[in-house]
RNA sequence: GGGCGAGUGGCGGAAUUGGUAGACGCGCUGGGUUCAGGACCCAGUGAGCAUUGAGCUCGUGGAGGUUCGAGUCCUCUCUCGCCCACCA
């Protein structure tokens, strides 16, 4: 105990140690069960920060506890790695993204290297080599054959930042979900992959266990809805067809709306109208999908001057354009029932369109459209049946007259592949001069990225420009031009699980003999934010391959060896958990002074002013001064001078601001920047760097603090303090592990007592760590260390319960703590490394209790603890009950009832 | 606006099926040790009342309900978070 824990020199020499001999190699072995544990490959962004570290060493941890349980575990890493923060090194510091990916990536190797996870550096993949995007761009070719893959003119969003367009799923609030920044609509020809032809199978999570969010986040995205397809004839012109989820309310479509780049628009506008037309057009091609989708915004529009016949009235009615009407979902054509939607409601009130009811809404329905259930009014003969009845009723109609049939509609879209940047994998198609599009032929795989570019500052793609990349010839010897957009990196995230299974295999994609093994994925951990973007993408693509076949050989593989591929292909990752976010550390201190109108308790402030310092608050006159103790966003909890009850203040977004920490003029995203701690950012300073404190505390103590500070799934602000507690727990389970235990008086119960808590601590941290609860296994190893420790002063117990104890903590803490357990595993005297190690069995007996607490309740109020062994028959349980001064203070003489037997732990007396 | 989730000490959080609320840790308080600080050790720590016999009352956002018994179940309500959002 005159030594310091040396956790560089350990955890240094151990790592050393486990690389020499190779113990996390993992080899398929058909003896042995297999556990495929996989956490999202991070983007090489220089720097792995502490999320990465949040994320991974839990499951590292898990990992390793899997291998103690008996299976064979593979547990791998690599790099997504191509992406635009690359380009854009290249374009602002003129470094290639070569270099810069891949010197970003040696440096996070290295950080990886420090946290000492099992990961088996052998099965590295990394997204940006050819030998990795040949196999990306070999799946596109797949696609292309199998049909699923496709080439069209759609309205995309464009990014006039990245200079390229983007998924659906990567557009938030109409804004790039990276930068932030706007993103317009333009029509252009692109590369999809047809997801919606999955969108039924993805709605299934049969058989995998998944968190609900993610699987109501997907069914969300998917969006499925039920209605039907009706067609509105035009006078000497093409049919309008509309999706309407409320054929019910056919009736009482008195209009129609075009999105304004349906095609139609042109055939419909009479002379008369075509100004018009033409203005609106243009204006809404201007708008940005910001300003498109800004519900604030009155809905406009303009008339075509068309009609279109209203099947079921015979009514000829006007057919408008308007942008909320959106040429992406259904047919780009609504039919206008104002009574039971909203928007047309508002429409038809600003244009002075005719409304009509079609249900009858309650008596007491004050409101305009009334979208409920109803009986059915001047509806013909749908009036009096109630929604589901009228469906029904009109869908028939609809088929039997041949004005429309049953539909489903999804919300989902096609996934849009094509960028307009360098820096991804090649789509391996060519263009020849009349036009005809061919794939490059598999033995040419991979197209490959030219290395001398040059990027322009306007941000163009250098493959746009560059000759030879361009200049290529078709199969029929002419001359013919290389697709030069790159795909959606998503594309290379959806199938690294296989690449890992074989990074250097060049038959295909992975070795089937490795994925008869392996797959599927059992276990994947990650972030939530992935949820309709990768999660989706991978499970679609998973699907895809298997409809395709190229599961094919695997499950000949998985069948020789007697394994049964059923059901093995459905979806890539059985078991799914999401980590939450280690945000900044809480900023106490700052006090407020705001001024506003009160409602309530809450106050609405027109002017905030934050001092660092309480006693800067002038004394009075303001509507509220006080210490914050809360806050979220543009939202404080104020807890005034003086009192106990803290205020709400809301920040209204125009409010006057002024924070004498930032000098000049204030706005109100300064506050929200100043007052948020949520994220960890290089602008807030609440950036915790985990490389300054692997080297302050050691790695085994920043991945226990991790798993102990928070729920796991919900994670929480960073706390620099309470990452001591955690620290003190390794060493002192390292001075443990050195001390030279000597027993002096040994005692039966202390001995029993110590061997108790630690045969609880196996069943206990093995059922936490199965269950992602990392907190509860660590607080469990915590009480084994506190019961150790107390042993060791009193020295009541027997050495060889000590020892046995002293090894199991050592065994249950190895996946947490790697290091100092496999150092305390030696200095125990034992060999070989403590991860290769048995989980240790609980003996039952040993965990057993056998004198108990037992609560004495009166009218289900504890009123005495009685110490009980734990086969105490009623009759003495009773007797020892009522013996109990203060339990025969509360029955006061009354009758016994009833009598609430829970025996040994309660026993509640009902008088 | 719609969907989902969550509110427990000063803080992070515990609490199988309704059965000892606050495990474990941080912080804090008192004491010890130390040249000093840190570190370390011991004791205490939900609030209030009582007290060196005990014990009592209140307490899991709020209001009500079911039950012998509710953090847990039900109804209403408030607040916060996340996701989606003119999706026809």
């Amino acid at each position: 105990m005159n030594h310091r824990y040396d956790h560089q020199t350990v955890e240094a020499r151990w790592q050393k140690t486990w690389e020499d001999s190779g113990i996390y190699r993992s080899r398929v072995d058909w003896t042995k069960p297999k556990h495929y544990a996989l956490t999202m490959l991070p983007y090489p962004s220089g720097d792995l920060h502490i999320g990465h570290w949040y994320a991974m060493t839990p499951s590292d941890a898990r990992a390793r506890y899997m291998r103690m349980k008996g299976y064979n575990v593979l547990f791998p890493m690599g790099f997504d790695a191509f992406g635009l923060p690359a380009e854009n090194a290249a374009v602002q510091a003129n470094i290639h993204p070569w270099t810069w990916t891949y010197s970003n990536i040696e440096r996070m190797r290295r950080q990886l290297g420090s946290m000492g996870t099992m990961i088996d550096w052998s099965r590295e993949a990394v997204s940006c080599t050819p030998e990795y995007y040949r196999w990306t761009e070999w799946f596109f070719a797949r696609l292309y054959e199998a049909g699923l893959a496709y080439r069209g003119k759609a309205l995309v969003n464009w990014s006039p930042t990245l200079q390229t367009v983007l998924a659906n799923e990567q557009v938030i609030d109409g804004k790039d979900e990276r930068t932030g920044q706007p993103v317009v609509q333009r029509m252009m020809e692109q590369w999809f992959f047809r997801i919606t032809d999955y969108a039924e199978e993805l709605l299934e999570f049969d058989g995998i266990d998944w968190p609900d969010p993610v699987k109501a986040m997907q069914t969300n995205w998917i969006g499925r809805s039920e209605g039907a397809r009706v067609r509105f004839s035009v006078e000497g012109g093409e049919d309008i067809e509309v999706f309407t989820t409320r054929p019910d309310t056919l009736h009482g479509a008195t209009f129609m709306v075009l999105a304004p780049e349906h095609p139609l628009v042109d055939l419909l506008t009479t002379p008369e109208n075509a100004e018009a037309v033409a203005g609106y057009r243009a204006q809404a091609a201007g708008r940005s999908e910001l300003q498109r989708t800004d519900l604030t915004m009155e809905k406009d529009g303009v008339a075509t001057g068309g009609y279109a016949r209203n099947p079921v009235t015979g009514q000829w009615i006007p057919v408008w354009i308007a942008d909320y009407v959106l040429m992406s979902y259904g047919t780009g054509a609504i039919m206008a029932v104002p009574a039971e939607d909203e928007r047309d409601w508002a429409f038809a009130e600003r244009y002075d369109l005719p409304i009509v009811r079609t249900v009858q809404p309650p008596a007491d329905f004050e409101g305009k459209a009334y979208a409920g259930d109803g009986p059915s009014i001047n509806s013909d003969f749908l009036d009096g049946l109630y929604m589901v009845e009228a469906k029904e009723a009109m869908i028939r109609w609809l088929e039997d007259q041949g004005h429309g049939k049953r539909a489903v509609q999804y919300r989902l879209r096609d996934w849009l592949i094509s960028r307009q940047r360098y820096w991804g994998s090649p789509i391996p198609v060519i263009y020849s001069q009349d036009g005809t599009m061919e794939l490059v032929p598999d033995a040419l795989l991979p197209v490959e990225l030219p290395e001398d570019v040059e990027f322009m500052p306007t941000g163009r793609s250098p493959l746009t420009y560059h000759e030879d990349f361009l200049n290529t010839l078709g199969s029929d010897g002419r001359t013919a031009t290389r697709e030069t957009d790159t795909m959606d990196t998503f594309m290379c995230s959806s199938w690294y699980q296989l690449r890992y299974l074989s990074p250097d295999y060049a038959e295909g994609p992975f070795d089937p003999e490795e994925g008869a093994y392996w797959l599927p994925v059992d276990v994947y951990t990650g972030g939530a934010e992935h949820a309709v973007m990768h999660l989706l993408y991978t499970r679609f693509f998973t699907k895809a391959m298997r409809d395709m076949g190229l599961y094919g050989p695997t499950s000949e593989r998985m069948r020789a060896h007697g394994r049964d591929p059923e059901g093995m292909f459905d979806e890539p990752m059985i078991m799914l958990r999401n980590q939450g976010q280690v945000l900044g550390e809480e900023r106490p201190g700052d006090s407020v002074i705001a001024e506003g109108r009160m409602e309530g308790d809450r106050l609405y402030a027109e002017s905030v002013t934050v001092v660092s310092d309480p006693a800067d608050l002038p004394a009075s006159g303001k509507a509220v001064a006080g210490e914050i103790i809360g806050r979220t966003e543009r939202v404080m909890k104020v807890l005034p001078i003086g009192s106990q009850q803290a205020v709400t203040v809301e920040v209204l977004p125009d409010a006057e601001v002024r924070i004498a920490a930032i000098p000049g003029d204030n706005t109100v995203s300064q506050l929200r920047h100043r007052l948020d701690v949520q994220r960890m950012s290089k602008s807030r300073g609440n950036v915790v760097n985990p490389d300054d404190l692997v080297e302050e505390f050691g790695a085994d103590t920043v991945r226990t603090y991790l798993m102990f500070a928070f729920e796991w799934e919900k994670g929480g602000p960073w706390d620099s303090r309470g990452i001591r507690g955690s620290q003190r727990f390794i060493v002192d389970f390292w001075r443990l592990g050195r001390s030279d235990y000597q027993a002096a008086d040994t005692d039966a119960d202390a001995t029993a007592s110590l061997r108790r808590t630690a045969h609880q601590a196996i069943t206990k941290v093995g059922d936490d760590l199965e269950r992602f609860r990392w907190n509860t296994a660590v607080a469990e190893l915590m009480k084994l260390r506190n019961a150790l420790n107390n042993a060791r002063v009193e020295r009541n117990v027997d050495p060889e319960a000590w020892q046995e104890a002293m090894s199991i903590l050592t065994l249950l803490l190895a996946p947490i703590a790697p290091h100092v357990t496999e150092e305390v595993w030696h200095s125990l005297g034992n060999t070989g490394s403590v991860h290769l190690q048995p989980w240790p069995e609980a003996d039952e007996r040993a965990a057993a209790e056998e004198i108990v607490t037992m609560v004495v309740q009166v009218n289900g109020r504890v009123r005495a603890r009685l110490e009980a062994p734990v086969d105490i028959s009623e009759s003495e349980a009773l007797e020892v009950a009522l013996a109990a001064p203060n339990v025969a203070r509360h029955v006061k003489g009354r009758p016994i009832r009833r009598v609430i037997d829970r025996r040994p732990r309660l026993l509640n007396l009902v008088v």
